[in-house]
DNA sequence: TTGGTATATCGGGAAAAGTCGATATATATT
DNA sequence: AATATATATCGACTTTTCCCGATATACCAA
């Protein structure tokens, strides 16, 4: 992954803001029917409403998020669940101590 | 300081450079003639040689890593140099561990 | 199969970043 | 004071990002 797309990705307030709830999903989502944070995460809609602002924006986002491996999603039904992704997040902060 | 600002600073290619070159710069730049790394660091004309940008970039670039704390500067005499600022880098550290 | 809900993608207008050459400023030398 | 060098700032143009509404797609339920 290109370290410049993780930094882009991550320069932005509701994306950052996002990662940070993602962090508690039960104390920032505590709205979503059927949780699975654990499996799964927090589906779109519960992220766009916490976000305010569009659809399109926060889906638009969410791969965003994804590209730079920063979240995972998984489609379930008629609904994609995005969690972080440990590994993503691992990889930058070895970067930022091996390489900054 | 700004979080999305930190990040921003990242978000390019020329830039990261300048911050990993600066990791060692006694091997990055061996041309600099008095260098005196530890305690000043490296002069803006050695980066913009080494950058292949324009001079005006490279003074920028190394302004925008100066105000998101990556860097620090020391002027002497007609040059400025800059080095790692380690206090900023940890702090970025302790934001990818503690809220991402 | 028709309709409803969740998400993704597309097209666009406004704002910000990338990058340059020209110019200004600060310092050093003569 | 005049000139030379290093760096910073300015103005402009191009590319990218932000964020939206509209539309498309995927899935579910009746």
């Amino acid at each position: 992954m290109d370290q410049v797309e993780i930094f882009k990705a991550l320069s932005n307030k509701t994306r950052l803001q996002i990662l940070n709830w993602l962090k508690a999903p039960a104390e920032n989502f505590p709205d979503q029917p059927n949780a699975d944070f654990e499996n799964v995460g927090v589906c779109v809609g519960q992220i766009q409403v916490k976000a305010g602002l569009s659809q399109s924006t926060i889906s638009e986002y969410l791969s965003i998020l994804q590209r730079a491996d920063l979240v995972c999603a998984t489609r379930v039904g008629q609904w994609t669940y995005y969690k972080r992704n440990k590994e993503g997040l691992a990889q930058l902060s070895k970067i930022i101590n091996s390489e900054l």
